[in-house]
DNA sequence: CCAGTACTTAGGTTG
DNA sequence: TAAGTACTGG
């Protein structure tokens, strides 16, 4: 293997010390992926069966890009054989082989946390508790985090600390919550993302022999992204990896950036002490980014008190500076970068994909995305709703479940009544009390109507009849036919099809969907038309994994899958990937750092790793933008630049002038912001007090100055009036329209998109 | 049972 | 703002 000059001294060594615990901790940008990959090469090339080998990833892309790059170096297509993948997708199928033991059926729903919400809150209503103490989103992550931990039920119940714990937030059900939520997916056939590591633990604690199997097969374990896993990955490792101690964990403390799922960042501090003889490696120079990048990070991280020492370091040329900009508000800010983006492209020839706009949460794409599209930019947005989680799709999807697993009461939920077949929500509800009566699950008494005494119409249980015997003649046919075939017949036959069809016409929306359904049922014969004929092409097979899948795992597999674009993201999702260009958007106070870190120092350290993060990503150009104004939730708050850019020295930084505003953008000005705190919120009812303030003309491109008293103009809702009188200032202005078929309206005009009617 | 409407409330990152 | 829920009248 001719990888030897390919490699610096410290990366040469990770990769040649294949036995024994081994730790490599590499800084951001130092080839991380790179070592992982040759070291998996060496070991196949070094006589390894492949099939001994599990190697675990961060994302399912980052799993089939490795086995990719694998294959190409060994030059075959031995690394298939390999074990990988995330651990939620690795151990799903393991569970799978193992379902009975653990009392599940082999098929089990994987439920998504739509799924997972969705339950919590019917088993909330189910016990009469206060939905506003008892919040969906935080008992479901209250929840997660208990099985992250590896806590069951009955520990949650027993244990006095989290007992006081939830006594103090006057929160005393939990407990119940929980143990009831684990009944209904058990008795459901269902696992939750948690649920695929925690049964994993379950599995490994009670069946030795399944332990055994498992710590023969792997004999040779890697985990990458170490410092982002949980108290029940960790565990799931350090099982496997007990007998043969051939463990080699990658990762940067420095970039940790999932302990909202419950990470850990004691796993990677701790390692020493499961394998007192592990050997450490320390990948520290990095290859990607220029000299400005690397030490602006560096004196970012510094800040940070928990860490392991190391000194990242390049010999990379200077570089530029990181320019900061400063915009008066969301919506400006997505033009200037925008503007700078389109500069770059047109005047440097920078390429579309050697650029990501970077931001702290999803919903900051909205701006950019706008400008963007004006500009014909094209872009692609990461995350957000995935394909599968979308509303038409997930219906579909539950008829899949429900005749796959009859008893997933999620799919039930969603369906007995979509399309709508009279089956109304008193009957469902009736029929729920009833099977809680009985201790059945729900679908028995759906099937068995008659028998149950519920009290509804004859007329609403002979629907229910008509729905279970459909349900029932797919699950028939569901190994007999293939994947397609089937699937064709349940979208015809359960009328979904025709509804989505005969809202067409309804608007793009309605035509979105109904082509959604399309491109899922065509890719469900592409599915088919792959399938080997040693392998099932069963619809039960192909919902094997699709609650684990991202969109991204979808784009890679479709053809059209056109890289030519700049791209926007979250900064997690950023995580491992590098671009020419940089652009890291919204950094204010309360925003990034966000709201929610501020009170620890745990929380703001990690909100600090995603800073490092985020301009580690650059290689060669980093600006950071800020707005001092920004809508949320209707209404406009003021917010002061983020202490990150402080954070940063000044000799790394340069403070660009904002060419929409020359004459009131004056640096030193904009260093005169980084004095002053905290954020002042304004509601609506002190919206005015602001307005007569702040207001900019410039803020808020929907304000159209040009409207005048008299003018017609065009409502989205109420269609054509006629402007009678405007009145306020600003933000606050608002206009008295006359309209013929509605009558006279006041609206903002900040949010009514009026159009000016030529006469 | 259903459809249209008024009201409420959302804290953020993901497999 | 946007999404989801509760209410109301057909």
């Amino acid at each position: 293997m001719s990888f030897i000059n390919e490699l610096n001294k410290e990366q040469l060594e990770a990769v040649e010390n294949i036995e024994g615990p081994n730790m490599v901790i590499a800084g951001a940008g130092s080839g991380k992926t790179r070592v992982l990959t040759y070291r998996i090469a060496y070991m196949i090339k070094n006589g390894i069966d492949p099939f001994n080998i599990m190697a675990l990833t961060f994302t399912n892309k980052a799993a089939r890009e490795m086995t990719n790059r694998i294959s190409n170096i060994i030059g075959n297509n031995e690394a298939l054989n390999i074990t990988m993948g995330t651990f939620h997708s690795v151990f799903s199928r393991i569970l799978r082989l193992n379902a009975d033991r653990i009392g599940y059926p082999s098929n089990f729903t994987i439920y998504d946390s739509q799924d997972s919400k969705s339950l919590i809150k019917d088993i909330i209503k189910g016990l009469n508790l206060d939905d506003k103490t008892y919040n969906t989103n935080n008992i479901l992550s209250r929840i997660s985090s208990a099985k992250n931990n590896l806590i069951s039920p009955e520990v949650y119940q027993a244990d006095s600390e989290i007992q006081m714990e939830d006594k103090m937030t006057k929160r005393p059900e939990i407990g119940l919550i929980y143990k009831t939520y684990v009944n209904r997916c058990l008795n459901a056939g269902a696992m939750d993302f948690d649920d695929l590591l925690y049964k994993t633990n379950v599995l490994l604690r009670d069946f030795p022999d399944a332990l055994n199997y498992y710590q023969q097969k792997f004999k040779y374990i890697l985990v990458d992204e170490y410092q982002d896993t949980n108290y029940a990955q960790y565990l799931i490792v350090k099982k496997l990896a007990a007998v043969n101690e051939n463990i080699c964990v990658v990762g940067d403390d420095a970039q940790s950036i999932y302990s909202f799922r419950g990470a850990n960042i004691q796993n990677i501090l701790n390692f020493k002490k499961d394998y007192p003889d592990f050997k450490l490696f320390k990948l520290e120079q990095n290859y990607r980014s220029t000299k400005n990048i690397v030490e602006a990070a560096n004196g970012v991280i510094s800040n940070n008190k928990d860490q392991i020492k190391k000194r990242v370091w390049t010999n990379n040329s200077e570089g530029n500076k990181i320019n900061v900009i400063r915009c008066y508000s969301d919506n400006e800010e997505g033009k200037i970068i925008t503007k700078k983006i389109h500069e770059i492209i047109n005047f440097e020839k920078v390429n579309f994909n050697e650029i990501a706009i970077l931001y702290r949460t999803n919903k900051q794409s909205r701006a950019f995305e706008e400008s963007l599209r004006k500009l014909n930019i094209p872009y692609k947005i990461y995350g957000g709703i995935s394909f599968y989680q979308r509303k038409e799709i997930k219906d579909l999807l539950a008829y899949f479940r429900i005749i796959a697993n009859n008893k997933d009461e999620e799919a039930l939920k969603r369906i007995y009544n979509y399309p709508k077949r009279g089956i109304g929500k008193t009957s469902y509800e009736k029929i729920i009390i009833s099977a809680h009566e009985q201790g059945v699950n729900n679908w028995n008494v759906f099937e068995n109507i008659n028998e149950y005494n519920v009290n509804i119409s004859n007329g609403a249980k002979k629907k229910i009849a008509e729905f279970t015997t459909m349900i029932k003649s797919f699950s028939a046919q569901i190994n007999n036919k293939d994947a397609y075939t089937i699937a064709k017949d349940i979208a015809t036959s359960s009328g979904i099809l025709k509804e989505l069809y005969s809202e067409k016409d309804k608007g793009p929306t309605e035509v979105e969907k109904y082509q959604n359904v399309e491109e899922l049922l065509s890719g469900i014969k592409s599915f088919v038309n792959s399938r080997t004929s040693k392998e099932s092409n069963s619809l039960s097979e192909f919902m094997l994994d699709i609650a684990l899948l991202t969109n991204e795992d979808i784009d890679e597999k479709s053809e059209k899958n056109d890289k030519n674009h700049i791209n926007l993201m979250t900064i997690h999702s950023s995580k491992g990937l590098e671009y020419k260009n940089i652009y890291l958007v919204g950094l204010e106070e309360n925003l990034f750092p966000s709201q929610m870190s501020l009170s620890t120092r745990k929380d703001l350290e990690e909100e600090r790793r995603l800073f490092y993060v985020a301009i580690t990503r650059a290689k060669e150009n980093c600006t950071l933008s800020y707005a001092t104004s920004r809508f949320q939730w209707g209404n406009l708050i003021t917010s002061e630049p983020s202490r990150f850019i402080n954070e940063i020295e000044p000799k790394f930084l340069n403070f660009e002038e904002n060419d929409q505003g020359k004459s009131r953008s004056l640096s030193n000005k904009i260093r005169q912001d980084f004095g002053l705190k905290t954020n002042k919120i304004f509601k609506s009812n002190s919206l005015k007090k602001l307005n007569d303030l702040h207001y900019d003309p410039k803020i808020n491109e929907t304000i159209n100055s040009d409207l005048k008293v008299g003018y017609n103009v065009k409502h989205n809702r109420f269609g054509k009036g006629k402007i009678t009188s405007i009145d306020g200032k600003g933000a606050n202005q608002k206009a008295t329209i006359f309209f013929p078929h509605h009558g006279s309206k006041i609206v903002l005009l900040r949010f009514a998109k009026l159009k000016i009617i030529q006469e």
